[in-house]
DNA sequence: CAACAATTTTTGGTATACCAAATCAGAAAT
DNA sequence: ATTTCTGATTTGGTATACCAAAAATTGTTG
């Protein structure tokens, strides 16, 4: 939870309105990000602009293209999936180390954020929730006292975020998710590593499909209209 | 050895300059990179110098703190260990995937290369050494045909190759690497995943360790000289 | 009418100038 | 001698101006 406070500069602040702009779907794929007409939008001046482009780059959100003005990315299938099963290599190695490595605040963390979520999953809308669930997959990932890998992990996750929104939104299911968080919850309290991963491939073992399916309808969408 | 090549802009070619000197040690941990006395020492400006310092905080190479001089990063013990551990899951994870899916050509390159490494290992230096173990790592992950798995793989190799250089100079063993990468190689011709797994177990096995104690050193090292 | 070439326009890349915040040094007061 | 306050200086952050390369457009010619 340390980077979602600051934003210090201009660059950062443009970067996660661009963030947030794309991931909701206000800029589709394919959509053009000119660093002039953008930062004049904004009335803010190029090098931020510039900056904020770069950052989004970087998480995989838009693609720089030489002597072109950069878009936003339009993932392949087998690019999501390709990037669902790294995502899913690293909640299990996370699980796994957090089998030994997890505390007892790790532990209660996770047991209150699933309650949470049990609890809002019909009252508050599937945007929050989604923060909720990948909220939830974070701490996992920081139950294993591993910098490196959490920041890896959480990469996978913001990249993937339109994805799995777009999946989850199509197939929202109450019971799956809460009993499935509580399945992986359980098997790291009972600190054991076969169990939790069993747990995570329940849990995660068709989004890799559910996600492939998404995209495949947005991209045909895509193809019908622009195409 | 694909990513050398282009390096277009002019940020890109002072990162690459700035990332040489840092791994190679002639920009010490905790030294400072001033975008101004940096850029001006270049004969830059300082707009593609700070785009290139981004690119190298990206890659962890340097720490950007608020209101403060850019520093070489100087990694804990801890902080590689775990990215040790990220590699090798990464590596492995690569591997298990490259026993369905690598090609015929990815087994011949790999093939060709370690037997390049294999003659070369004790007419060139070092460091040309520690390009080509790095390229033979990179081709397995390639083999998995996964690209973001590849590229964070990468990323991790890349952010650990100045660990990974310290730790290799310090217990050079030609037959340790020759023969390991071949059993790895061996492991893959057959597409044998638990043997895959073990050969890179074993090769792999005492990195982790190697490399912090030539970090402990280097650190205890800077310790002595700067206070 | 089609194809090609030149010009105009748009784009990203780079340099420079300006600003505000944070740091550091020096002076003054205790 | 130590501490504190203040101002000079250094730093990164931002804005703007300029440049070169690459598209797109238009005009000409076959």
């Amino acid at each position: 939870m340390s980077e979602s406070a600051a934003e210090n500069t201009l660059a950062e602040q443009i970067a996660a309105q661009l963030r947030r702009d794309i991931l909701r779907g206000k800029l589709p794929p394919d959509t053009a990000i000119k660093e002039r007409d953008n930062a004049a939008e904004l009335g803010v001046s190029r090098t931020p602009m510039r900056e904020a482009i770069r950052i989004l780059a970087q998480e995989g959100l838009v693609v720089l293209r030489p002597s072109r003005s950069p878009i936003v990315a339009r993932p392949t299938v087998k690019e999501v999936h390709d990037q669902v099963v790294v995502l899913l290599a690293l909640e299990k190695l996370s699980a796994q180390i957090a089998c030994e490595r997890a505390t007892e605040v790790d532990l209660s963390r996770l047991a209150e954020l699933n309650e949470q979520i049990a609890e809002a999953y019909d009252h508050v809308d599937a945007l929050d929730l989604f923060e909720m669930d990948m909220a939830f997959h974070r701490l996992i990932a920081e139950a294993a006292h591993n910098e490196a890998l959490a920041e890896t992990h959480h990469a996978y996750l913001a990249r993937l975020w339109r994805a799995r929104f777009l999946s989850a939104t199509m197939r929202r299911n109450r019971e799956r998710v809460v009993s499935h968080h509580g399945a992986i919850m359980n098997a790291l309290r009972a600190r054991d590593p076969e169990a939790v991963d069993a747990a995570l491939d329940q849990h995660l073992s068709n989004l890799a499909e559910d996600i492939s399916a998404a995209i495949e309808a947005e991209n045909a969408e895509a193809e019908r209209a622009g195409g």
